[in-house]
RNA sequence: CGGGGCGUGGCGCAGCUUGGUAGCGCGCUUGCUUUGGGAGCAAGAGGCCGGCGGUUCGAAUCCGCCCGCCCCGACCA
């Protein structure tokens, strides 16, 4: 491609509303342009590098057996309402009427579509196992969308779903899902870890996700050298054990004194030895739930104890203790309580439902009762559940995610077969998603530098950035031109900056594009007989012979990839 | 949905406090010069100052409502 026809839009400032390192250089490189919140245009370099990643999926997916196939983007509003979907799922999905007056929604995810077909079409044990994938289109009316392509309303998804006899055959193809996805992301250049995470409202009892380390991602896991790496919604540790005071009961006067900070510095008491009260409401009425004063509840793990709760406003607080927020704790509270785990043994100061009070020597069992569970947050340097070894955690961008369904949508969408004896079966499922535009944003954030975005090979827009200097120099011109034919012809994508721009400029834009091999062809080279080769990721520079160039820079194409 | 910020030529911004000719840098067009690290000079084009309403002789500027975008939080099947 001649850089001179290329649409390719560069800037030399960062956008005003980008945030994330991969927003600003992805507009600033000329990939993307965005239309209104959420949505996004890929511009030719841009596409060129989602076509990339989407053929380095489908290669995969293909190897492990799975089918390609193309789902509808819109869906009657019943198969939606089979599986109840329609109505748990509240403002993200879009919703619409066609001109009958039906109604319609927006895909979401496909699970309820495939499950359609599967019912529709599979019939015997014979039939199975099946995978099938397809790479297109979600819509979601996202709360925030932000960060770019990272989050967007509308977004293209590879998904794939396994169909099979039994929970034996399931986990082998979630097995080889787990071996495409890595040779997946490898192949696409970039850090990722495999960790394990809360399946929520996707259902079934397993679940991982992949996730690339950066900083601009959303979530959390808490990894350890033994491997264990988890999702920060269910991560585990031990918490260590402080030295604990005395028991027994003393109220103290602590006037003013809320906050955990302010209590440990007012009883100059460690926050480890503080409990944390907090109240919330749910369905079923009031909970008190209880972390030490140095930790965090964690949302996901006690909406799992407690389901859906909110916190309570003052009012529910006085009228259910008889103090306010700063000053409540459980002792002497008649309402459902739940500690974390790490509460069971230990002496500990809390509120004492009496404003301006709190209580010393409390002892889970003796003063207070609860249900102990896990619902505290992982912490950075806490010990591993598995080896004891100290927990990192570190912010991760999600790149693919894979689910074991069970029977989750095979039962209400009656998809069954019949077995070796004849007799009906549920089908069991999987499914397990992607989204290539975090794998290139992920990619964009790992290894750009102040200069620009710096592709790992197999996803870059193009391999080699062949920079001619001088344009209306003749002989320079000669030297590129069949340079760029011979690169053409032995295979590589070659794009070719022929604009007639400064030499600084070309080179600023070489830079911010970030292609791995950029070849320089200028009055310099030319005058020492060599063509300057210099690689985008390291810095390393080489000079061929002009005679041999050609085969020179493939030779070099030939490492990289 | 709660909190905060922003909205002025294509892009990045100033001007607004204290109402009175719409400005700067980059980009764009034309010409000449330049040509290995975002060139120089000269001449140009390009703006219902997010929208609607109000105050005023007069509004980018003051007031009200609305819309859009970004950030933090909630949410994320």
């Amino acid at each position: 491609m001649r850089a001179s026809r290329l649409f390719f839009p560069t800037l030399k400032e960062d956008p005003a509303e980008a945030e994330a390192i991969s927003h600003k250089l992805m507009v600033r490189a000329g990939l993307v342009r965005q239309l209104a919140a959420g949505l996004y245009i890929y511009l030719p370099l841009g596409l060129r590098v989602m076509d990339k990643i989407c053929a380095i999926i489908r290669d995969e997916m293909n190897a492990i057996g799975a089918q390609e196939l193309s789902m509808p983007v819109m869906h009657p509003a019943e198969i939606w309402q089979t599986t109840g979907r329609y109505d748990e799922i509240g403002d993200e999905m879009f919703r619409l009427k066609d001109r009958g007056g039906r109604d319609m929604v927006l895909a979401m995810t496909h699970e309820e579509v495939i499950t359609w077909l599967a019912a529709k079409e599979i019939r015997s044990y014979k039939d199975l196992p099946q995978v099938w994938y397809q790479i297109q289109t979600k819509l979601r009316d996202e709360a925030r969308p932000k960060s770019g392509i990272l989050r967007t309303r509308e977004f293209i998804m590879k998904d794939s779903y396994s169909f099979d006899t039994d929970e034996q055959a399931l986990e082998q193809n979630y097995e080889l899902h787990i071996q495409a996805y890595t040779r997946i992301f490898h192949r696409c250049g970039i850090r990722f870890y495999m960790v394990e995470s809360d399946p929520g409202m996707m259902g079934g009892a397993t679940a991982h996700e992949f996730m690339a380390p950066s900083a601009a991602g959303e979530d959390e896991v808490a990894l350890c050298d033994c491997g264990y790496a988890a999702n920060v919604e269910l991560a585990r540790s031990i918490s260590g054990v402080p030295e604990f005071p005395d028991a027994g009961v003393v109220e103290v006067a602590t006037p003013d004194v809320r906050t955990i900070d302010e209590v440990s510095a007012f009883l100059k008491v460690d926050p480890v030895l503080l409990l944390k009260s907090l109240l919330l409401i749910t369905d079923d009425g009031p909970v008190l739930v209880m972390v030490r004063g140095d930790q965090e509840v964690q949302e996901s793990k006690l909406n799992r104890v407690i389901g859906a709760s909110r916190p309570a406003n003052a009012e529910e607080i006085r009228e259910l203790t008889g103090a306010e927020a700063g000053f409540i704790g459980p002792v002497g509270l008649e309402i459902r309580k739940i500690a974390d785990e790490s509460l069971e043994r230990g002496v500990f100061v809390t509120g004492a439902n009496r404003d301006g009070f709190h209580i010393r020597g409390v002892v889970l069992g003796t003063d207070f009762e609860a249900e102990l569970a896990d619902i505290r947050r992982v912490k950075a340097n806490e010990a591993c559940p598995h080896c004891q070894k100290p927990l990192s955690i570190e912010e991760v961008i999600e790149i693919g995610n894979i689910f074991k369904l069970g029977t989750k949508y095979s039962e209400p969408m009656n998809a069954t077969f019949l077995d070796e004896n004849g007799k009906e079966q549920k089908i069991i499922m999987g499914s397990y998603g992607i989204g290539p535009a975090r794998i290139a944003a992920a990619a964009v954030e790992q290894l750009s530098d102040e200069k620009g975005i710096s592709w790992p090979m197999n996803i870059a827009p193009f391999s080699i950035h062949l920079a001619l200097v001088q344009p209306k120099d003749s002989q320079q011109t000669a030297i590129a031109e069949k340079l760029y034919s011979e690169l053409m012809a032995a295979g590589a994508e070659v794009l070719f900056d022929d604009r007639v721009i400064s030499p600084g400029a070309k080179f600023k834009d070489a830079e911010l594009l970030g292609c791995p091999i950029r070849v320089t062809v200028g009055k310099r080279s030319v005058a020492d007989g060599v063509v300057e080769v210099q690689l985008r990721g390291t810095g390393e520079e080489h000079k061929f012979d002009i005679g041999a160039a050609a085969e020179s820079v493939m030779a070099v194409l030939d490492e990289l990839v």
